[in-house]
DNA sequence: ACAGGCATGTAAATAGTTACATGATTCG
DNA sequence: CGAATCATGTAACTATTTACATGCCTGT
């Protein structure tokens, strides 16, 4: 079958209640998106893509007059989504355009490259912020997504730390010459 | 011009001294390669784009009879590369399957949720082990890419360590209701 | 002679984002 | 009434990986 981790992303939000694609594009926007985002382009043909397969049946309920598709999980679709679960996790990448600054600033004036630490301290603190708003918004919470909220939550206080700890640490070392 | 961030790899990467493109691409695999990759495939024909920019200057350095091309950095490309750097990190994303795997762990038995656990911890010593190496084997490092280096031990080390935090906790709650 | 590393490149596929289009409903 | 939100979707683009092809050089 080879599906794309996002199909299991999908699978993952409709499994214990129907959901629309707009429904689930937000439930990833509040929790996943940290670790694996999705955008509408993805989900809308995946939804289709996984309700061919069988993996999930769509049925229509429109809110009020508007038309509205939630899909459900199947067995199968359910038996698929465990047996991916089951599997040693493989994919582990990062895009961070701060650290790659950082890696060059070299190229920089010593108070320029400190520019870049405190940016990065604040995107840290940002998402800090945000990952305590969605806890403080949900109530009580399942074991696993919330263990893995309060494991982003202490991540990002851990690197806006280290951000600042850089600061204070490039800040006492002798200006380099940059070239 | 609108470069992609890619470009600055290349930039910064033989901003210092010509390099070839595969030089590039084993420098990109034991360094930025952990916050952002580069393939072939972007490797060589951003290397074109570049020197058609005016940003990089190609020249002819067979090592042997072995036909080989090094380019090095131009003026224009410096500026373009220093005025790059300036500008705030914007881009900032993860995919990691481990950590959505963990959040889906619901629909698994608990001994196999701490297999995820487990999974992950070895993901991040193997990458820990890999950074520590990295450090042995370049001896002096200069002060931007070794700050980037270390803090990359440190956050691997700090991973492995939730991971087993979590694996402790996970097992010392009770098991709930899957569904 | 052969394996492994050096070196360059491309085609095809996959993944993912962004921007746009459309229209209904709800709330102030 | 107008703004925001609900809702679905697609087209175009950008990014990126994978797999392949080619061939030389070095060391065993």
């Amino acid at each position: 079958m080879e599906l794309s981790a996002t199909a299991y992303v999908i699978l993952g939000m409709v499994r214990k209640e129907p959901r629309s694609g707009y429904e689930i594009k937000a439930l990833v926007d509040n929790s996943t998106r940290f670790f694996w985002a999705a955008s509408y382009g993805q989900i809308y043909p995946e939804l289709r893509r996984l309700a061919e397969a069988g993996l999930i049946v769509g049925s229509e309920r429109p809110t009020g007059g508007r038309k509205r598709t939630v899909y459900e999980i199947t067995a199968d679709g359910e038996e698929e989504l465990r047996a991916w679960l089951r599997q040693p996790p493989q994919v582990l990448e990062t895009r961070d355009e701060g650290l790659l600054k950082l890696f060059f600033a070299g190229a920089l004036t010593r108070e320029e490259a400190l520019e870049i630490l405190r940016a990065m301290r604040a995107q840290r603190l940002e998402a800090n912020a945000r990952l305590r708003a969605i806890g403080e918004m949900k109530g009580e919470m399942e074991l696993f997504p919330r263990t893995v909220l309060e494991g982003g939550i202490e991540i990002t206080e851990w690197y806006a730390d280290w951000c600042e700890r850089m600061e204070a640490q490039i800040l006492a070392s002798p200006e380099e010459r940059s070239s």
